[in-house]
RNA sequence: GGUGAGGUUCCCGAGUGGCCAAAGGGAUCAGACUGUAAAUCUGACGCGCGAGCUUCGGUGGUUCGAAUCCACCCCUCACCA
């Protein structure tokens, strides 16, 4: 039986598929009519970054194709630990902790789905509820006896902790697996969840709560994983030098996170463009060959920004973000009015006030890398050294440096009182006499 | 509990009495070139504008001088019980 499936399709298209349980069941399976599926997020923080923003977006692909997502928050596995692929064993959270974090992530997770709209509205679950009265000696018979130690050892995603020299692995990160497998079970019996989505690195997990439905539900289920994302360069993807890219905009401003992905290199862009947008898999073959055709400067990172930027911070936060971008990477400077400062600072640039009575004693090494332009006072030097500090618009170098009175004269100032300052090419802040 | 191997700056990893703020690589930052890209080249890369200050699991000790030697302790791993 082979029933060509339009939503496995397009995933493929996309790159999106990593692996599946038998391919042309599954799509049979999704082709018969609306199913619920599943995908787990575990918190480790109190938000998640980027690196998850893959599920959710094929979490929101599934139910735009008609079919029921469930988005399990991991109040309980949160409180384990995954192992999978970990090189090393992570010290635990405390309860509260955790359960302050599932809280969080529940509302930041709920924005990418539809929860109104009839049945196949999404639900939030939470494996806590399931899991905090169960009793060992239940749990040790009714689920345990459905695992054998010798196959999850032999499981590749904790192969490295097994094997390699220098590294263990607890019985509690080592139980995680029969505790991810007994969602599965749970969601099967109680939603009728039939299929599990995850990164690829949990394709182990997936395939022993298949297995476990199977023998303790008698029921078929099946899974599959999305591709983890990686670079051309092969440098970390999620990252910039001021750390993780998160989704929360407390942590990662829309600003930041625009320039986040405006910053992707073209290597990696036409792929970015298929994992993280809803642009149809046409569409983004019609940029790449425009761009390609075109000299110079492409346009995918800008479409990849906006759509990114708006599915995450919604229309304001982009508005927000292309104020910025466009008031500080457009050029001069200088036309801006004094309303456009004002702007900026609420839409999110880094600022702050300038205290001008001690001005004189503090080095701009110290005063740049305190309002956070650079991560110490060395590098702000640095900078200065190769006329990198650029204060509305006039460079300064070491000499400089003691100067900051000088620099930071009022009569300087733009309408009397902003300081536009940058360091390097993309790091801005503003000053606020 | 026994035996063995280890714990070095963000990561990997050299260093085994002064030449060590500590090789090399990666990551990161800045400059040049560009397109807020990649590649390449240059510089920075514990903190400090600077004099200088604080580091090599912890605590004590030996020494003019310790990441390096000694003692005790803590932690990790492997094998055995």
């Amino acid at each position: 039986m082979t029933v060509e499936n339009a939503l496995l399709k397009d995933l493929q298209g996309r790159g999106l598929v990593a692996q599946m349980t038998g391919e042309d069941e599954l799509e049979g399976h999704l082709s018969e009519g609306s199913r619920t599926l599943y995908c787990g997020f575990d918190p480790t923080a109190d938000s998640l970054h980027i690196g998850s923003l893959v599920p959710l977006l094929a979490l929101k692909r599934f139910q735009q194709a008609g079919h029921k997502p469930l988005l399990l928050v991991g109040g309980a596995t949160g409180l384990i630990g995954d192992p999978s692929f970990k090189a090393e064993e992570r010290k635990l959270n405390t309860p509260d902790i955790v359960n302050n974090w599932v809280e969080k992530i529940k509302t930041q997770v709920g924005r990418f789905v539809d929860f109104d709209c009839g049945e196949h509205s999404a639900e939030v679950v939470n494996n806590l509820d399931w899991t905090q009265n169960l009793d060992v000696l239940t749990f040790l018979r009714d689920v345990g006896k459905h695992f054998a130690v010798n196959q999850m050892i032999h499981k590749e995603s904790v192969k490295q902790r097994i094997e390699r020299e220098g590294e263990g692995i607890s019985f509690t990160e080592f139980t995680y697996m029969i505790l991810q497998s007994y969602d599965y079970q749970v969601l099967n019996k109680s939603h009728n969840c039939s299929l599990q989505i995850g990164g690829s690195d949990q394709w182990g997990n997936i395939t022993g709560g298949i297995e476990l439905t199977r023998r303790m539900n008698r029921q078929h289920v099946f899974g599959l994983t999305l591709p983890l994302i990686t670079k051309a360069d092969g440098t970390k993807f999620g990252k910039t030098e001021a750390g993780t890219v998160w989704l929360d905009p407390e942590r990662t401003s829309p600003y930041a996170f625009y320039q986040f992905w405006i910053n992707s290199a073209d290597a990696d862009v036409y792929n970015f463009l298929r994992y993280f947008t809803f642009l149809s898999v046409e569409e983004i073959e019609g940029v790449q060959r425009q761009d390609a055709e075109a000299q110079g400067r492409p346009q995918a990172q800008g479409i990849l920004a906006k759509e990114v930027t708006r599915l995450v911070h919604g229309e304001e936060g982009l508005q927000a973000a292309e104020r910025i971008t466009q008031a500080l990477f457009s050029g001069d400077t200088s036309a801006l009015s004094e309303g456009d400062y004002q702007q900026l600072s609420l839409d999110g640039l880094p600022s702050s006030n300038l205290d001008v009575v001690n001005l004189a004693d503090i080095p701009l090494t110290t005063l740049l890398s305190e309002a956070g332009l650079a991560p110490s006072g060395k590098q702000v030097k640095d900078a200065l050294q190769r006329k990198a500090v650029i204060v509305n618009g006039d460079a300064y170098g070491m000499e400089d440096n003691m100067r900051a009175g000088e620099v930071f004269s009022s009569s300087q100032a733009r309408f009397d009182r902003y300081f536009l300052v940058k360091l390097g090419k993309k790091k801005h802040h503003l000053f606020v006499l």
